[in-house]
DNA sequence: ACCAATTTTTCCCCAACACGGATTAATTCA
DNA sequence: TGAATTAATCCGTGTTGGGGAAAAATTGGT
């Protein structure tokens, strides 16, 4: 058990403080009281400390209420932009995308490289990825020294608190310590962390759930995965470790057990059709799923039942997971969506009939097939969260006296 | 979110300090400081309150270290049993189980009564409820407003904050309001819990998982249960509603979906063997599981493939929870275990061939079918917890200057 | 142009807390 | 009996957040 010390009561209401402002844009020291709970006298005093760490600036103007008001005019508070920059990547099998972000978490340079890595030795991935990271920075007219932190996003079970890689699509090792891999390559603070966390933080902070501190996120890329949020942060195992939701086991029938992976993961779904040369050609550049819609709108049966297969399987997966967490949204992101409406009805349905009667009122399900940049900017999300709550704010008020 | 004054400090520590004293027995002041990190000055100084306010009591015996140990000896502190009393129950489909505790959590006195109460109206439930519960406190030679707490137990899925019971299987009615119906009958701060959540506790307190801060328990009986134990704390759905793993659907079919407690409750097993009358009359009276291990033993071949059948489907269902929390333990309890050995191995094997690899050494599983008084012991854990919670305990050091 | 009213922000002081160092208490060993 | 040793407490310091008063910065009215 961590002790209790004033150290601990003031980085909580700091970070409370910080994450208020940044929720909610530029605000007066008076509404950040309001919001928090915290009394004026205090929140002016952290504010003062945060100023004075340039975390945050002012701003005289945007006073949104009545124009006409009487009284001392607010000064609006918001983040500064500079007071940090950071590196998101989101690794996948086809493609790794980058982003630098400012300390809001805004993209300030992008760089996407369609780039099939899957199988390839730890040694070569971590090569395309510097090379990536480093391209991306300089695009962003910055040095890496003036990175502050890194981030990289992969599909898998990833132990976030060691930066232990313990099995993933796109590694044919397993086991494999990734984060001081790439902390020592780039000579920056880097952590990993499974990708699915990292787009649940991007919609937690820009996307479909910018309004709770409670909801489930549901990836469906090549690899299937969960990312749960309770009260404002992520839900770590035990441990610290990801969920893997394409490890889940459906199947009860004469004892066979079905992952859910091997029935509603991208090959499966993928694998139903005959892959002629557009058609791989298709996969090869990640665009499968974009093709198949296209297949389906065409009618081709055989990849119309798949998806609703697939989308079936999914949607009891999702009841389940809702059963456990009872969230009140969730949102289901990745490429598998384009694979159209047949799809997202199928597991529409399977979740409405598999989802028990008391509860079923508790969620609503919302689909956004994300951009690849949304995820690299979790992945930055990610990272500047640990920034936010870094001893880095322990700027007493007496630092040098 | 929270805001953390002084006293939310305060009230962590002596939480951390109670806790740690509750946990080692008998304990002297510089090793309560060890094990919270505390300094030995906050922890004297918080030890004194607890004195103070009589929840703790000191014994001069008992050093256990090298009895010719130099120096002044230390003064051991454990908690005074008699600094609450609470009541905990567990309200069975057949039998409802009462105990009287006191603040450590050692039973006072115990009272089943082997009714069945199922498909009974609420009042009537309420009614045999606050017999049983004045009943029991009576035997432990008490009145009633010496009791601090009550804590029910039951099946189904219970909404903690507010003591709402959104569905259970001995209720015909969803949506009760049963914590606001008995403290007021009983005119004593009531809660309710879901009976796994009740257990869970027990385990954690007196039980498999004693030395575990993070654990998952699987309960077996009418109903299926879950319990999730994460930080040393119950971890609890978004607003505080316990899950019901027998509303996990297995199947995936023709688009048929299979209910866990469809394949695997208690009346799902059972109802595979023809109802002679001795067999009806073993499940009326609850022994209907000890019964069927007794048909099973003589090569009931029909009870065999049914409990191996629902070991199975409980065994996958136990690797998709530990997929999802990662728990280093699962310890799964209740009634169905007396089953015998046919099903606990059906269980192991489906478990591990449904485990994924990579984190197939994260779990270990333990059986135990604890015993009824344990389920209702869990109760009055529940209520105790929330006393240890209590700002009672905001006995500031300067309560009448 | 000036003063009253109003609202925001800061200043000053207090209570509570944890903690470090010195002090007192209670024991064993020589 | 006294020295050594260990446990528990007392006292003073620095931190925190909060309440109330004062200062600051504006608008509205006369």
């Amino acid at each position: 058990m961590k002790t209790a010390d004033p150290e601990l009561m003031r980085a909580i209401n700091r970070f409370n403080v910080l994450d208020t402002i940044r929720r909610h844009g530029p605000i007066s020291r008076v509404e950040i009281s309001e919001r928090s709970e915290l009394s004026t006298t205090t929140v002016s005093a952290i504010t003062a400390s945060l100023l004075d760490d340039g975390l945050i600036l002012t701003r005289h103007e945007g006073d949104i209420r009545n124009a006409a008001a009487r009284g001392r005019p607010r000064v609006m508070l918001e983040l500064n932009p500079d007071a940090a920059r950071v590196v998101g990547a989101k690794i996948a099998a086809n493609r790794m995308v980058f982003v630098v972000t400012n300390f809001r978490g805004e993209v300030l340079s992008e760089l996407t490289l369609p780039i099939r890595v899957d199988r390839q030795p730890i040694a070569v991935i971590a090569d395309l990825i510097e090379d990536g990271v480093r391209r991306c920075v300089v695009d962003a007219d910055l040095s890496l020294d003036e990175i502050d932190s890194i981030c990289i996003g992969l599909p898998g079970v990833v132990e976030h608190r060691t930066g232990h890689v313990r099995s993933s699509p796109i590694f044919r090792e397993i086991g494999v310590d990734f984060a001081s891999e790439m902390t020592s390559r780039l000579n920056v603070a880097t952590i990993v962390e499974s990708d699915a966390h990292a787009i649940t933080l991007a919609h937690h902070w820009f996307g479909r759930a910018r309004d709770l501190d409670d909801m489930v996120l549901v990836s469906l890329e090549q690899t299937l995965g969960l990312g749960v949020l309770h009260g404002g942060q992520l839900f770590r195992g035990a441990g610290g470790l990801s969920h893997n939701l394409g490890d889940l086991v459906l199947g009860v029938g004469q004892s066979q057990t079905v992952r859910l992976s091997t029935l509603a993961g991208e090959s499966a779904i993928l694998g139903e059709h005959p892959m002629d040369g557009r058609f791989a050609e298709a996969v090869r550049l990640g665009r499968g799923m974009a093709h198949a819609q296209t297949l389906i709108a065409a009618e081709d049966n055989a990849l119309i039942a798949a998806a609703s297969r697939a989308g079936e399987a999914i949607g009891l997966a999702v009841a389940n997971i809702v059963t456990l967490f009872g969230p009140p949204r969730v949102v289901i992101v990745g490429s598998s969506l384009s694979l159209g409406a047949v799809f997202v009805e199928s597991i529409r349905q399977a979740y409405q009939s598999a989802i028990p009667p008391s509860i079923r009122t508790v969620a609503e399900l919302v689909f956004e097939e994300s951009a690849d940049e949304t995820w690299a900017q979790g992945a930055a999300v990610v990272a500047l969260c640990e920034l936010y709550e870094s001893p880095w704010g322990t700027t007493g008020p007496a630092p040098a006296l």
